[in-house]
DNA sequence: CGCGAGGGTGACGTTAACGTCAACCTTCTC
DNA sequence: GAGAAGGTTGACGTTAACGTCACCCTCGCG
């Protein structure tokens, strides 16, 4: 997954935009940004093919499983800033090894917060916790194993270096 | 993904034992298991089963694949504790988000370095560069997700509180 | 008014990672 | 020696996440 970027490009043209990176919001903007529903600053799906390098097939499957649902200017999508930053937490999310069927879940609780009766809130709180606690468990898989290639690494370095 | 464990275990037994921890071995360790061939220790299918918790399906699927190479008694599938330990960095690199094919390339990694020439541990070299770069990347987007989930915990925890 | 570019819509194909199932061996036990 | 338990092997089914393809509509333009 990992090893398999740049794809399909335009024919005659080298392109070298890996990484989407844009003065890396911090973590309130990207959680206030799919609260601010204003309708200024609007995006083509092409826009956004470009800007995040996917192609449209797999905007519209977003949309097909209820992650995305920009609106129709005569049938056309329409992307809100709101819509964009979804469309980047999805991503991001699927990097670090989640479903789309896990990232909907992931995307109620970034939407779903500051509103609700107690009941949901509540809601939100164990189901965060519980998100929380499991991207802790992942992020200790990936230490543990960078650890390990970093032996590894060492090792070979010294015998080369010896 | 994450959320999808503790399927189908024996028919009348209710078993709780969700982690296979056993004292978690350093990263020396886990690479110098990689190293050891010694045919002391050994272990059978329905063993490995349980202890990580996967199907026997799923074991032989891994070995289609050119994951684990177990030595067969009359057929019968038996493994070192290298095998174990191989199995126990397939399944622990599947939880981090990587595909069967990346895996491989991993154990590969663990497996051939110390005894190659230089042509050979300069590739292992530039090999585990890149994966520990790719990594720390993953990581870092983990981290992100894991702040913005804390602003809205924080977010709904204050909510409730006040 | 023709038409080409761009966007949309099924429908089908594809790959990865197994699950399921039926059929077949051994080996142990009674 | 007849089961029963446990292991092996195809072969086929399945789900997720798109890619590909064919066909359609619409808008802008010379």
């Amino acid at each position: 997954m990992p090893v398999a970027a740049a794809k399909r490009a335009a024919p005659a043209a080298s392109r070298a935009a890996p990484a989407p990176r844009e003065a890396a919001p911090s973590a309130q903007e990207m959680v206030a940004a799919h609260r601010s529903d204003d309708a200024t600053e609007l995006f083509g799906v092409t826009e956004l093919c470009k800007a995040f390098d996917i192609t449209p097939r797999a905007i519209r499957f977003y949309e097909d499983k209820g992650l995305l649902a920009p609106r129709r200017i005569n049938g056309t999508r329409v992307y809100t800033r709101r819509d964009r930053a979804r469309l980047a937490l999805i991503l991001r999310a699927k990097a670090i090894g989640s479903s789309l069927a896990e990232i909907k879940h992931y995307l109620d609780l970034y939407g779903a917060h500051g509103e609700g009766r107690a009941q949901q809130l509540r809601y939100v709180l164990t189901r965060t916790d519980a998100a929380i606690a499991e991207l802790e468990q992942k992020r200790a898989h990936i230490e543990a194993t960078l650890a390990e290639l970093r032996v590894i690494n060492d090792t070979v370095r010294k015998q080369l270096g010896g």
